[in-house]
DNA sequence: CGATATAATATTGTATACATAGACGATGCA
DNA sequence: TGCATCGTCTATGTATACAATATTATATCG
């Protein structure tokens, strides 16, 4: 390893994040992405590459890039010669997924207690000091903002860590439940706890203390699970998942899922 | 979710598990990947697409599809409208990767305890018990055997955890470093241990104590970290990477990566 | 001689055309 | 009616052709 190689320094010009270009394939790959975070296709609908295409505006090629692209982070399920689906989500999946959140980001936490720079400390003491100063927060914009500091928080800790596979699977893993978090609403009680929670972490990381940092990242976690939870209807224990609303016709893009089977 | 819409109920009659084909896309993917594990590439090599699917006797089409899911899994880092490099690996990247395998491969275990069934418990004992019969282990077969009952054995955990989408993100981090292990061998001590580890996780899943069998799983990755770490040359917690062999032209493949630049 | 601009070349990105495999429906038969 | 087989048809998989972009070599100017 370390080869003296002519790589191209990894993280260079346009950088390993900079898969963003303006390529059609990427182009794709936003759109698409953000349908299904909109929950604007069925869960276990059938995808067709051409559809999307004419759609688009591009061809099947790029379409198909970003489909396997989408399937490779979880989001769609491949049967060879069969095309994508969507993939649904049972409870369970959305345990495990929490769970691994958990672990993941309070590992990304405890390294990030050892190796963040004063600088990124600050910053992340601006945000949550920033999300503390909406609070009470009931105003749609409110939580809106909230929810981007809340993001940036949480990625800039991912940064810091400086573990960076830890980073790109967890963003992976936090992008997924957004599709039904969306319909939702945090409480003025879910944010309260929740920004305090973050005020805690930064204490924890500005004290230099892993443990304590990994420690207070996974409670958050799984405090937010527990809110999930409810939210969506599901006890957070109980199993069985009643009053299951797709929320149906958004955006209109579930024209584009129509499935012919029954 | 868990909607009623006609999804292919998910590990169908293809099941999730049989991404592998015989299409030529999975014949590029497996072909390139298995000269990835066997180091024919030098690290930061560029791979050219056109020699790789004339090597292959396929067209750029399967082999572009192949390069995107290898470097969804880390293998290759693919910087737009400039192509496919091997990814190198530093001290640090290797420790990463076992730190979250330790965390993964752990959590699967405490629910292998919980879930598997008994069937798969007798396997597992099955396993364990035929790496222990082979265990001197000095020829080159046997250790070959071994490392197949190794890999059965982590991988039917994983499979009994219930735990999908762990056991997809664990299977993908476990391959990664074998580019490196296979130039090694492990010592008579070394498997002697490993095989006694195993043999431990059973017992503690038979047990159905899921504490135990995480704590003995992590126990037994981050073991295997430093047998890792030392036969690369790497002690165990110093920096710097003296002897970094790179193990050169084998199975004639790195004529492939020849790279322009110098 | 060195640096910069520019042309030539090579490689990736996208579009289109063709091949192949699975799905759906019709037909024949028991 | 129920079931199996066959044919058609749609969607995916692959190959090829073309476009756009990056790299390398060359030439020109300071």
């Amino acid at each position: 390893m370390t080869s003296k190689a002519s790589t191209p320094e990894r993280s260079d010009r346009k950088g390993a994040t900079a898969r963003n270009s303006g390529g059609a394939a990427d182009k794709a790959y936003r759109w698409i992405r953000s349908l299904l975070v909109n929950g604007s296709f069925q869960a276990g609908s059938h995808l067709r590459e051409e559809l999307l295409a004419k759609r688009l505006g591009v061809s099947r090629t790029p379409v198909r890039e970003a489909v396997r692209r989408l399937a490779a982070e979880g989001w769609l399920l491949i049967i060879p010669n069969q095309g994508a689906y969507v993939c649904d989500w049972s409870r369970h999946d959305v345990e495990e997924v929490f769970a691994l959140r958990a672990m993941l980001e309070g590992y990304a936490a405890e390294w990030a207690a050892r190796n963040a720079t004063e600088a990124q400390i600050e910053t992340l003491q601006q945000l949550s000091a920033r999300a503390t100063s909406l609070l009470p927060g009931t105003s749609a914009e409110d939580i809106e903002q909230i929810a981007e500091l809340n993001d940036r928080f949480h990625k800039l800790i991912l940064e810091a860590s400086g573990q960076r596979r830890t980073a790109v699977t967890v963003t992976h893993l936090v992008e997924l439940p957004i599709t039904l978090r969306n319909f939702h609403q945090f409480t003025a009680a879910d944010m309260q706890r929740s920004v305090n929670q973050h005020q805690a972490v930064v204490e924890a990381i500005a004290a230099r203390d892993a443990a304590w940092a990994g420690a207070v990242m996974r409670a958050h976690v799984l405090s937010g699970k527990a809110i999930f939870m409810e939210r969506i209807g599901l006890s957070p224990d109980s199993a069985g998942d009643p009053a299951d609303a797709p929320a149906d016709d958004m955006a209109g893009g579930a024209v584009l899922a129509a499935d012919r089977r029954r």
